[in-house]
Order: C-alpha cells, then structure tokens, then sequence
RNA sequence: UGGGGCGUCGCCAAGUGGUAAGGCAGCGGAUUUUGAUUCCGCCAUACGGAGGUUCGAAUCCUCCCGCCCCAGCCA
C-alpha cells in the first residue's frame, strides 16, 4: 500500500464517548482514567475485544490512560499461563499499558484495612452459616431474605474473628466476612453480600501470604478508586452491582471517586463467547487448545491469520450501545476480507488438484510466466512460476455435464489459466469408478501470458500450479464452530449444538513454488480461494496452512 | 408475582419534539487475466403495540406486549 494511503477513519460515537465528552468538558474530570479489568482464569476472546479498543481507544481519543489491571481475587481458578496469555493478546491489538500494569492484589492489605474500617464502624459482621444456610437464608426473587443468627456480633468479636480468618485458624468455607445492608433489598446484591471468604489456595501472585480473599464487589470499585479510574465500563450484567459498587465507595475513605457504566457485551452468530465454556472445549480436549484456529480467542484468531487491524475495524463497526444483541459472522468475515484484500500479497494454490496434461506441449519444456504479486499495488513486483506440460486445477473447477451459467472447464470449452495461457479440454480421464482423475487438454502457444492475438474472449480464468515443481501442503479450513447461529438457546446443550464439520483437512493440496518462502504470520490470498497463512505447525517439506477466511463467491452462492 | 435493563430495515446502529444517518447482508447493473476487488443504483410513509399531549412525536405522558440480567463463600 502507497504510504500516503492512510485511511481517515472517523471517531467512533456512542453513549460512553459523549459521556466521557462531556464529563471533560464540564470540568468534572481533567482527565479521562479507564482500566481493562481481566480476571486471568482463561483467554481473552473477542467479546474481550470490544472492552479492551473501549477502554484504550478512551484513552487514546481523550488523552488520558488506560489501566490493564488483573482481577486475581480468586486464585482457584487463575493461573500465570493466563495473566501471560493476556499482555500478549492486549499487546497484539496494538494497545500499551506502559507502566500501568496493576493487580488487585496489589491492593489485598488496604482492602483488609477498610474491611476492618467497615467492621468497626459496625457495617460489617463475620458470619457463621455454612454455605447452604447462606443460600437458603438469602431469599428468593420475590420473597426477602432472613437476617443472619450471627448479624449483631459485637464489633471487638466481629474484629476478633476477621483477624482469626486472616491468620489461618479456620478451615474453607467455616465463616465470611459481611456487609450489613439490607436482607430484604429488592437487590438481591444487598442481602448482606460477602465480602471476604476462606480459600486456603496459592495466589499466582501472594502465594500463600492470605488465605482469606476479597470477592469482586469488594475489590473492584475500591481498585478503580485507588488507580484513580474516572470511568468504570463494564458489561450489563454488573449493573446490578452497582448500587454496591457505590456503597462501598459512600462508606469507605477512597481517594476518589469513579462512576461505573454498562454496555452490552459482543454476542455473534454460530459462537459462543464464555470462558467457562471455552475453558471446557479446551479441558476436554475437543479443540486442540486455546489457540485452536476455531475458537473465537484472540490466540486463535491470531493463529487463523486475522489481522489485528481488522479485529479493531470490527468492533469500530459494531459499535457500543445498551441492547442486546447478535452480531453477524459475515461483518467481521467482510472486514478480514477488507483488511487483505488491501495488504495481502497474491499467490495460486490449489486445494483440491486434477492433473491437467497438455498434449500439444512439448514433453520436458518448462517456461517461466511473469505474475504480479498484487493487483492494485505495482509496487508489490512480480514473481515467476514455471508452467509445464502438467499441471493441476481446481477439481471444482471441470464439470463434465455443466449447467447453463458454469464458465470454467468442461469437454470442448477454452478458459484461460491465470497468467499462462488458453487451454481448451479434449478429453476427461477416469478411473474404474467413473471419477474423472485427469484432464486432456490443448493450449494456444499464441496466448501466452493470458491474452488471444485473435481478440476472442473467454469466460473465466482459472488458477493452477505446475505438476513437477509445485509443493505439497496440508490445508485446513475452518468453519463455526457451532451448526446453529443461536447455540445453547432454549437450554439445549452446547455441545450438541456443535459443528462436526467445523474442521476440513486438504491434505493434498499443490502450492505454487513462491510460497516455500511464506513467512510465519504473513497472510497471502491464494487467488480466486481466499486467505491462508502458515500454521506454527508448518515446517519446509510439511508445509501447513490455515485459511483465514474465504472469498466471496458470488457463483458457490447463485 | 421482587429488583434492574432493553425494544428503530434480515443483522448491527445513529437519532433525545421538526418530519428515519451509516455499515453488513441482499438485489440490479458497469468494469475485470481472481465468478475477487472496484464502481454505480435499489433496499424502513416507518421506529414493539394501543391510547394521549402537541401545529408537529421514534423522540414527551399512560397503559399493555416481548426479550435480557440477578437467588456463587465466581467475575
């Protein structure tokens, strides 16, 4: 692409951005503060996407900063493969947290000093109830609670008995620390929630320095506080917490004060976007891995040769707003596609090959025919591809008995193969079964390079590769992951709502000499076929590729 | 039946009292040595429904309908 072609995007607008807008221009903030809170219990996927180009996008267009602050509160689920996985897939977007790189566990000792704050004050109480106690006195969606036998421990017991949990005396699961609010709040987030609980687990990061851990709502709202965060974005679902959020900000002495919002969370079609569940496909070894080219991670969107530039053009797109809502698959198909067809240099390979032997070409002769390496970019150059008497194309490329609009090969009919010459076919070669298995066919010696002196046209030009010199290499094209755009709706079980055909293996592909020098994470098109780059499992001799994904095709579609 | 949200074209999504942006998809047509790309054109008398206020409503009011979230010592 010419240097000078920087595409002028326009500054996304949604609700967030004009409150943000206006909060700067009131003077409310001189600067805007926003933080990308991952718990690191799995991989970030691309509904992980749309938060991080939210929160750092804020930064860049305002001035201000962007946070990546980890939400370790629960080390039974969280690893260090996780909290590594999550720089590198923020760090792929294209986004810097320079020295804003934050934990909440940073912050465990002051969360413990306002826990005792809270104690003190009379606002919070250790309780006693197992856990079923606790569920069964909660209440339900409509019926209030019932307070706790243990809510009017003195406060020198209540302090007494925190400490205790903090040093180790007591078993998982024996008592919780708890905020006095309201058994009968219509927030069910309000019925006395817990505060701190007993998990006698290593921290990634603490190691074994505590064994009591503060849940989400009593870490979170105070962390954004502490790093100064003006605006808190989260998805929909934590607006119920938000009145907590609040609470604990009101009843403790926080230096500041930020102020959450929600938006809908990324939802496409024919995937599933939960870690809980991704987590599984992985656990049970029904994708390869996080990575596994499928799986709509960033590792594996990465893997499957997307550019990042496309990811965050997609979510541009998509936009921000408060309803809920199913993004189709093709939008972010068309700004892949987009993306390459601009920066991707073009290359021939053929998927599913029949050989092609040209009788009127001389026996042993090989030429060399000049190809651009991009339409639209001269200054892409050319390359060079050998063309012999053998050949392969497409297998979907010849029909014997062809309906009315197929333009391509079939007995009797002239197209051209790309940069080389007319071939007319004579004659389809099969085997016992009646498969076609080779093609006869004649060239034109005067329409080398693809054009008839004669002036006469064909109707469609094919792709191919030479027999002797092109080399093999497994495909493998990835389809959804799921057979249906809404999986699991209605309660049916994800995973039978799984694609069996979510991954086809051409092992017998034939790729055009040129691309024994493609470099790993370098997306080319393989004309008329779509997008592919080498797979890590590629290696010289084994060559492996991935279809990023496929053109379109207008005719497949008719 | 408690609390909190949301309903604008097949899918996203602007619009916040002045007479329905844009993108994807789709459909025509032009160009084309990728049935790709590119380019032109078409694509909501209508904003979940019913009333009401107003000169005027997707935008305000009332009622109704539908969908989503919340009963982890997960986040």
């Amino acid at each position: 692409m010419a240097d000078n072609e920087t595409p002028i995007v326009e500054a996304p607008r949604d609700f967030i951005r004009d409150i943000v807008d206006a909060d700067l221009k009131s003077g409310k903030h001189k600067s805007v503060v926003t933080r990308f809170p991952p718990e690191p219990n799995g991989y970030l996927h691309i509904g992980h996407a749309k938060s991080i180009c939210l929160n750092f996008g804020l930064a860049e267009e305002f001035g201000g900063h962007c946070n990546l602050r980890f939400d370790d509160t629960n080390p039974a689920k969280e690893a260090q493969e996780y909290i590594d996985s999550i720089k590198a897939d923020v760090r792929w977007l294209g986004f810097d947290w320079g020295k804003n790189l934050f934990h909440a566990s940073d912050y465990f000792e002051q969360l413990y000093i306002w826990a005792e704050d809270l104690i003190r004050a009379g606002k919070a109480y250790v309780d006693d109830s197992t856990p079923d106690e606790v569920h069964a006195m909660r209440g339900t969606l409509t019926e209030p609670g019932k307070e706790s036998a243990y809510r009017n421990r003195s406060v020198e017991q209540n302090l007494d008995l925190f400490r205790r949990m903090r040093a180790g005396e007591f078993p998982n699961g024996k008592c919780t620390l708890r905020a006095k609010i309201d058994m009968g709040s219509g927030n069910i987030n309000l019925r006395d929630p817990i505060l701190y609980r007993i998990l006698h687990d290593e921290h990634p990061r603490t190691g074994k320095t505590w064994c009591i851990y503060p849940n989400y709502d009593f870490a979170h709202g105070q962390s954004d506080s502490i790093e100064g965060v003006t605006h808190s974005i989260c998805t929909l679902e934590f607006e119920d917490h938000k009145p907590l959020y609040e609470w604990f900000l009101d009843n403790l002495p926080v230096p500041s004060r930020p102020r959450q919002y929600e938006f809908a969370r990324l939802n496409i079609g024919y995937t599933v976007l939960s870690k809980r569940f991704l987590n599984q496909l992985v656990t049970e070894k029904r994708v390869s891995g996080w990575d596994d080219p499928r799986m709509p991670t960033l590792a594996a969107l990465r893997r499957r040769g997307v550019p990042p530039e496309a990811l965050k053009d997609f979510v541009r797109r998509v936009g921000v707003a408060r309803a809920n809502s199913v993004v189709d698959m093709q939008l972010f198909d068309f700004t892949v596609r987009e993306f390459l067809n601009k920066h991707a240099q073009r290359r021939m390979g053929v998927l599913r090959p029949l050989k092609v032997v040209i009788e009127n070409y001389p026996e042993g002769q090989v030429e060399e025919l000049e190809a651009v390496n991009h339409p639209d970019d001269a200054a892409l150059g050319t390359r060079k591809i050998p063309f012999a008497r053998e050949i392969y194309v497409e297998q979907e490329d010849f029909m014997e008995n062809p309906p009315k609009k197929f333009f391509r090969l079939s007995p009797g009919t002239e197209v051209r193969l790309r940069y080389a010459y007319f071939i007319k076919c004579r004659e389809a070669v099969k085997n016992a079964a009646g498969e076609v298995i080779e093609l006869r066919c004649t060239y034109d010696p005067a329409t080398r390079g693809g054009n008839a002196p004669d002036g006469r046209k064909v109707k469609a030009t094919l792709h191919w590769v030479p027999a002797a010199q092109s080399l093999p290499a497994e495909v493998r094209i990835y389809n959804p992951l799921f057979s249906r755009p809404d999986p699991g709706a209605g309660g049916s079980d994800l995973l039978a709502d799984m694609n069996p055909n979510s991954l086809e293996l051409l092992k017998d592909a034939r790729l055009e000499p040129a691309l024994a020098d493609a470099k790993p994470g370098e997306v080319i098109q393989f004309e008329r076929q779509g997008y592919f780059c080498t797979d890590p499992d590629s290696k010289p001799g084994a060559l492996v590729f991935n279809r990023t994904v496929g053109l379109r095709d207008s005719y497949a579609k008719a």
